[in-house]
DNA sequence: GCCTTATTTTTTGTATTCAAAATACATTTG
DNA sequence: CAAATGTATTTTGAATACAAAAAATAAGGC
């Protein structure tokens, strides 16, 4: 009766597809608009329709892909203003991650995200994008850790998904990434002095700024097609 | 060639279910907690397991129901904390709406507001309970839409209906709906003045307020629950 | 040749079947 | 009688089977 959670986790198959799913959503193996063949993917993931049409429904429900109705599903395609609505709820999102984490982080929270900040200072130092994306979403990750509110970390999470199909990169460009690099600075001096309404303004101006680049980069990104179909355009994951 | 999303509207089975099954949870028909059984369901709606399930995974994705491996799944039943992040979250996105309403509202959803407005004031000085929640939910839906935001709508439709469920009645009480009624006031105020700092504030206050009285309401459930099981706590639905 | 329409094939939606796990029940044993 | 163990039943998880709709292809007419 005490080994209820604990068991040898063999996870439900469902949950194993759907996660696999998000992975292929997310990496662009599935690209945005592209159809989820179900006998396709069946194939591919060696299990029948039944947990993979579950899965999909489950995807569907996170706004991840499209029910079409007698027509199987489709990845999302975001259109410029779903970008644009997406990264306001972000931005609303984030604000309020942040106003809590004021009111809320620890000393010892406090503590790791000042490290985490010189980590990302290094990156940045070294131009080494990977790892700066990287540090960067630990920092995020540490932010909403330190709101305290779980609710929140999986409906930012959630809306969150449907950017990181976009795989966009932005801060390549000096100019914007060492304004991004400046937003950090003074969110860890707003988040040292608790200054919740401080806090909120530089995350949502750093989403902001974001969004800007990111549909800076998506249309850019259409034009090109005509000209240059194989554009490495898609590159890393995506991290306020 | 021309009758694709204009066809004569014969939802999938899924879909259908899904509806169905919100609509019972909503109303408690399906009490928080309560046990989901595939074969008395089926039996019920007069279906095969397949579409049920299928529905019932985008209810879990969706956060009212929660899956338990091998042992089938439940209505999820909110703790005082849950309700407490749940309710914060809201107030942000609900801030958020506020914000974005103020910059955009159009003359005439301002005055259809307004209407709306004054048949909540009817509502309220007639002490008609189910009349004010009506009007303050469709009040509601129209900050949203003048938002002119569909993923924050779409955000907030998700984590209310987690909220619906509880289905308390708050401002039963003369002194809470005055100042629910005085927090509406400000509201049109502000968004009249396009003062989107001070809707937000408003709205968000209004949240917290409501939070209050629904948490005091759910620990005056639980302790009466002893005493007198049968309590009509729960009443009619929920609305900002 | 191209457009229209009939037919085949594929794909999706739903029901049913099979298998495994959990629960309920009964039997045994101390 | 209580606890424990074994058995039956129920319930869930997954695969298969069947039906209906959509897409692809082929045949026919202009």
């Amino acid at each position: 009766m005490a080994s209820e959670h604990l068991s040898i986790a063999r996870p439900v198959l469902h949950e194993q597809v759907a996660q696999r799913l998000r992975q292929m959503l997310v990496e662009g193996l599935i690209p945005p608009g592209g159809k989820l063949n179900e006998r396709t993917l069946c194939e591919e993931l060696s299990i029948s329709r039944t947990p993979l049409r579950e899965a999909i429904k489950m995807l569907a429900a996170e706004g991840l892909v499209e029910l079409l109705p007698n027509r199987g599903s489709v990845a999302v395609q975001l259109s410029e203003a779903d970008v644009r609505h997406t990264f306001e709820v972000m931005a609303g999102l984030e604000g309020l991650s942040g106003e809590l984490a004021a009111q809320r982080v620890t000393e010892a929270e406090l503590n790791e995200i000042k490290a985490l900040h010189f980590e990302m200072m290094a990156a940045y130092t070294r131009r080494d994008l990977s790892a700066y994306y990287q540090v960067n979403a630990a920092i995020h990750r540490s932010f909403n850790a330190a709101a305290k509110n779980p609710v929140l970390t999986a409906t930012y999470n959630q809306v969150n998904a449907r950017l990181q199909a976009l795989r966009f990169r932005s801060n390549q460009d000096g100019d914007k990434w060492q304004r991004a690099v400046d937003e950090h600075i003074a969110m860890v001096q707003a988040l040292q002095a608790r200054d919740a309404a401080a806090l909120r303004q530089v995350l949502m101006q750093h989403l902001d700024n974001k969004r800007h680049v990111v549909i800076e980069q998506l249309r850019a990104a259409r034009h090109s097609i005509d000209s240059a179909p194989d554009t490495p355009f898609l590159t890393e994951g995506h991290a306020p």
